[in-house]
DNA sequence: CACGCCATTTTGACTAGTCAAAATAATTTA
DNA sequence: TAAATTATTTTGACTAGTCAAAATGGCGTG
């Protein structure tokens, strides 16, 4: 078995290889596990000896296909147990995530159905991201952001793509949850600013960066 | 924040400190997490260092104050955990302990009090083995097992003394549960036996020893 | 009172994971 | 194309936890 060491590089990896176009430096690993460089690279040449990961020297690193059913795996089980978190045992939205991290590493196959089957079978977390299934699919789905979005267009949130405690709090304070519809009213690129309207009333402003963060897709009424 | 190792050594401090004397001696502690007598004293001297125990050499170790209230924290995690994965994801009785014992270091206190209002606030896990307080309060009644009792009384048995699969199996098959009522018709100490009667009918023999792992009071009617 | 036994402790060595800082490549800039 | 910047890799060292095996101590028996 994996170690959760091994576990959350993995994990780390094929998040960053989701933006990335594949192949994810060792800066970017690094920083997102919080280690320096350095041990990354100590780490990545012991992982791709053991076949989970592909190493190309200077360039960067992706998963193997044994490296990707871990990673699946481990993304599975932090996805499952937020929606626990969130729906059964009623915790905070923005806080769920720490908890998560540590879990993940701790829950069995077992347990993970179990807690999918008291869920419902969920397709998503309560932060709108897809959960992988017991077999190891991703529902990959391509969805604009209010970064990009057509202007003045019903939309509906399907998902806030960050983690940290602090942005959440804002979307929940600000009602820009997964299923809230609203619409982006104007842009203004060179000030970095989106305004956007709640479909109730409000009409607010926020930076071009955290509107990328939001994804949304049409309102089909 | 204590490591799940240290975690750990103190738990079985606790669980073996109520057997023996107080003291704990390394060649019992050693065998309980399963290491070598030597590494349970390097480890000790270690805990002892930073305040979790009390160390005599050669005698034994105990645990201080602030060792007892971590240890007691992970009993309460681990017991809570059970009766969650018994009671609400239906899992099996004799294989939870195992999964406990990963999730009990994984868990944070936020979580476990939640979990602790979703079961009603047990006092006892699925095994019968009281579960600590938030405070750090053990119940901690002496009862009497089926090696020891008065024989031909009706009794109810009250909790199951071993974690193993296989005894907990036993029992199950047996309906030999917390709840259920029996008494001990005869014991043949030469030959080390018990023979019970099921309330409903059935008569069995037993061993003087597995006998002494199942606690029961009188069935006060 | 000496001897031997058994548990405990010590010693030396190993693995996993990490950092700081020096060495090396690669890429950009001039 | 040479110099400079920046990312990556290497090196050496450290911590937590572990084992194997040798040294030590306490005790009971003769």
């Amino acid at each position: 078995m994996p170690s959760s060491t091994v576990e959350n590089y993995l994990k780390h990896i094929l998040l960053l290889s989701a933006s990335a176009q594949d192949l994810v430096s060792m800066g970017e690993l690094a920083s997102a596990l919080a280690v320096v460089p350095g041990t990354a690279t100590t780490m990545i040449k012991a992982l791709a000896r053991e076949g989970y990961v592909a190493h190309q020297p200077r360039q960067g690193v992706s998963l193997t296909s044994a490296g990707r059913t871990v990673a699946l795996s481990v993304l599975r089980k932090h996805r499952l147990v937020e929606t626990f978190l969130v729906n059964v045992l009623k915790m905070d939205w923005a806080s769920v995530h720490a908890e998560a991290e540590k879990l993940e590493h701790a829950i069995s196959d077992e347990v993970l159905d179990r807690l999918d089957a008291l869920l419902g079978y969920p397709a998503t977390d309560p932060h709108g991201d897809p959960i992988p299934s017991r077999k190891g699919k991703l529902n990959f789905q391509v969805y604009a952001s209010l970064a990009t979005c057509a202007l003045k267009q019903p939309l509906r949130i399907v998902r806030i793509t960050e983690q940290t405690t602090e942005f959440l709090q804002f979307a929940d304070q600000n009602h820009l949850l997964p299923g809230s519809t609203l619409s982006v009213t104007s842009r203004n690129l060179p000030a970095g600013l989106a305004t956007i309207k709640t479909t109730g009333t409000r009409t607010q402003a926020m930076s071009i960066t955290a509107a990328g963060k939001i994804l949304v897709e049409p309102l089909r009424r």
